[in-house]
DNA sequence: GCACCTCTTGTTACCGGTAACATTCTACGC
DNA sequence: GCGTAGAATGTTACCGGTAACAAGAGGTGC
C-alpha cells in the first residue's frame, strides 16, 4: 500500500516533517536547502503513487479531482522541478539543442545564435554551443563525436562552409539537423534574388549613376559569401552596369583593406564597391581613403550586415540591414517542429532592407 | 552467471551477431546504424559483468591482462561511447557548464564566450548559452530557475551588472559559480592599477602633452564600466592631469556619439577623450568631426577592447589591445578547478597592452 | 590440510523519471 | 444482489550508468 514500497531511499530520515508543516508555511517552502524533491517526494506526501503524481505532470486527464487537488498541493508545498537528466534517460528526448558555429566575434553568427538561443529558451530549451574551426575535417569530426554523446535533441548549424555540410552529411546524425547557410541553397531556386537585398543595393547604386563596381566578397568556401556574389553579379547585369572583379576576403577589414590596398593603379577603374560584410567595407574605405579616393565623392561604398557601428562610421555606411535576430530565432523553431514533430512553420524569405547613408552619392568620377 | 542476469533487454534480438563478426572486419565495425552500445553489450561480448566494463572505464587497475584485453576488444569492436546523460543521473555531476551572458554581439562578451567554450571542449565539457537580460531581475531569476533543471556542473557569468550579481548572491547554487567582472572587485586590493590598462593609456595622453581628458564611461550598473571609470581618474590625477567630466553611455557607438553631440559648446574644453570601450570611440570621432574637431589635431582620442575594425577606423583608433579569448579560457577553468574538486591556477592579471594608432597626437590645440 | 587473506569479478540496489501491465474501485445492468 | 465494464490508481520493469557489498579463486601460514 505505501507507495514506495519495494525503493528504499536514502534521503534525510525526516522530510515527512517539513512536509507536514508545508500546508501552514507556504511562504518558506522553497526556502529549504535540501535535495530537489523527486515524484516519490510528491507521491508520499499527496498519499498517492509516483505513477499518479507523473501522470498529472503530462496532463493526462482521467485524475479524480480530489486526488488531482492533493497532488498539486503536494507539488507545490515542495516545489517540484521536474529532474531533467532523468526524463532524457528514459525518454531519449533531451531539451538541450547543439548549436554549430565558428567565430562567434563576428556580428552575423553571433546575433543569430543570440536569436536562436532565446527562441530555445522560451521553449524550455538550452543551447549548447559548440564552436570550432570550421575548416578543419578533424575538428569537426571531433566536436560531432563530442556532440553526439551529450543526447542532444537537435543540431543547429550556422554559417557553414563546405567542408561543415560535407562533414554533416556523413555524420548521419540520429537527431534533425538544422543547416542554416543564409538562404544557401534555397537561392537556386529563385529567379529573382530578393532574399538577399543584394539587388536593392545594386539598384540604389545604379540610380546613382554607376556603372563600374568592384566587389569584394567573402570566403568563397562560405556559401553566404557565394551567395552574394552571385547576386552581385545577377544585379550587375541586370542594371546594365559592369563588375570590374571580385575580390575574396575574409570577412575581416583587415582583408577588405588589402584588397583595395593591393590593387594595381589600373584596376582602380571603378566608381562604387559593394563589401559583402561592413567590416570589410570599413576596411575598404580607408584604403580608398589612403589611396586619395574620397567616400563618396570619387567612390561610392556599401556594406551587408547593418551591424551598430555601420552608422558612426567616417563616413556612415550605406548598407543592408539583415535581422538575424529573427533569422536564428526561425532556424531554432524550424528544428523544434522537425525535432517534436509537427510540421514547422513555413520558411520566410530573409528580410533585409537597404539603409543608405553618406558613403554612397552620385556617381562624379570620370574614369580615363 | 550470465551477466544481463535479472535484466531482460527490449533490443533487437540479434545483436551478437554483428558483434561477434566484429573481429573480423573491425574497419567497418562502426557503421552500423543500431543504436549506441552499452556497457552491458560490451560486457556480454567480451564475457564478464557490467561492472568490469564499468571498472575499466573509469581507470581501475585492478584487472586481470587477460580480462581486460577482452573488454579492450569489445570496447573497441562496438565502438562503445558512454552515455553522458545516463553518467549524470547516477553521479549527479554533468558535463555541462552554464554561461550567462547577455549581448553576444558585443565583442568582449562573445570573445570570452568563444575562449570558454573552446577550453570546455577540450574538457570535455559543453557549454550551454543562457542569453539574458541582465538588468531585468525577473528575467534573471527566470533563467536561473531554467539552469537549475538542467543538472550543470558550473555556472560561468560574464559581463555582469549589479542586479546580476544580487542574484547570484540570492539564488544558492549548489554548484560553482564564477562571476566574471574582468578585474572587477579584485580591483580593490590592488594599489596599482595595471590590470586594467588604462593608465597605459594616460600615461600615453600625459606624454603627448594633454592635460584636460573626457571619459566617456560604460553604464554605470556595470562593474567594468566603474572600474575603468575609476582607474581613468586615478590614472588622470597621478599624472598631474585634470578630467573635465565623465559621460556614462550604454557602449554602443550611438552613445558615443551622442555623448559627445549633446555637449554644450563651452564644455569642448579637452584635447583628449578616453572611451570605456571601442564603440564608443568611434561614436565619439564622428561626432568630434560633425563639431569640426579633428582627430587627432585638436582632440586625441583612445578605446578599449581593440576590436579587429579598430585599426580600420578613420583615423586608426589608439586602444587597449585586451586577450579576451584568453580571458574566457582562464574562467572556465577557474571553474572546472572547483567543479572537479582540484585548487584552480592562479588567476592571473588581465593581459592588455597599449596599440598606438593614429587616434592619438601631441596636445595642440590651444585651449581659452 | 584447513582456516584465512587478498585479488578479481559478480550481484544487487539506486539515480528519477516513463511505459506497460496489473489491480482496485465504482457504477451500471439485469 | 451480483457480475462486469471502464475508470482510476498501483506495481514492476527499464533507460545506462555508478556504488556498495558479496562471492569465488588462488596463495599463504601453521
Amino acid at each position: 500500500m505505501h507507495p514506495d514500497a519495494g525503493r528504499t531511499r536514502a534521503v534525510d530520515p525526516e522530510p515527512r516533517v517539513e512536509a507536514a508543516e508545508g500546508a501552514q508555511e507556504p511562504a518558506t517552502r522553497a526556502s529549504a536547502g535540501a535535495r530537489p524533491a523527486t515524484i516519490y517526494d510528491v507521491a508520499t506526501m499527496a498519499g498517492v503513487s509516483h505513477q499518479t503524481v507523473s501522470r498529472y505532470l503530462k496532463g493526462y486527464e482521467g485524475i479524480r479531482p480530489e486526488t488531482r487537488e492533493r497532488v498539486v498541493q503536494a507539488l507545490d508545498a515542495l516545489d517540484y522541478r521536474p529532474n531533467l537528466t532523468a526524463r532524457t534517460l528514459t525518454t531519449g528526448r533531451s531539451h538541450r539543442i547543439g548549436a554549430l558555429t565558428h567565430e562567434l566575434d563576428q556580428f552575423g553568427p553571433s546575433r543569430i545564435v543570440q536569436g536562436a538561443a532565446a527562441a530555445a529558451r522560451e521553449a524550455g530549451y538550452l543551447l549548447d554551443i559548440v564552436t570550432l574551426d570550421m575548416s578543419d575535417a578533424r575538428a569537426i569530426a571531433k566536436a560531432l563525436s563530442l556532440v553526439r554523446q551529450h543526447d542532444l535533441a537537435g543540431i543547429l548549424a550556422f554559417s557553414s562552409t563546405d567542408e561543415m555540410t560535407r562533414a554533416f552529411e556523413a555524420a548521419d546524425f540520429k537527431v534533425p539537423v538544422y543547416l542554416g547557410t543564409e538562404e544557401d541553397d534555397a537561392f537556386s531556386d529563385r529567379s529573382e534574388l530578393t532574399s538577399v537585398g543584394i539587388p536593392a543595393l545594386v539598384g540604389h547604386l545604379a540610380e546613382l549613376g554607376h556603372r563600374r563596381v568592384l566587389h569584394v566578397a567573402g570566403p568563397s568556401r562560405w556559401a553566404a559569401a557565394r551567395n552574394r556574389a552571385r547576386a552581385f553579379e545577377v544585379a550587375v547585369d541586370a542594371h546594365g552596369m559592369r563588375s570590374t572583379g571580385v575580390i575574396h576576403g575574409d570577412w575581416s577589414a583587415r582583408s577588405g583593406h588589402e584588397a583595395i590596398a593591393g590593387l594595381p593603379g589600373e584596376r582602380l577603374d571603378f566608381t562604387a564597391v559593394v563589401a559583402a560584410n561592413d567590416q570589410m567595407a570599413l576596411g575598404v574605405m580607408l584604403a580608398l581613403a589612403e589611396r586619395g579616393l574620397r567616400v563618396p565623392e570619387d567612390v561610392s561604398v556599401t556594406g551587408v550586415d547593418d551591424i551598430p557601428e555601420a552608422a558612426y562610421f567616417s563616413p556612415p555606411l550605406t548598407t543592408l540591414s539583415v535581422d538575424f535576430v529573427e533569422q536564428g530565432r526561425v532556424a531554432f523553431q524550424q528544428l523544434l517542429g522537425r525535432v517534436v514533430g509537427t510540421p514547422p512553420p513555413d520558411a520566410v524569405a530573409l528580410p533585409s532592407h537597404l539603409v543608405v547613408r553618406r558613403s554612397t552619392a552620385a556617381a562624379a568620377r570620370s574614369l580615363k
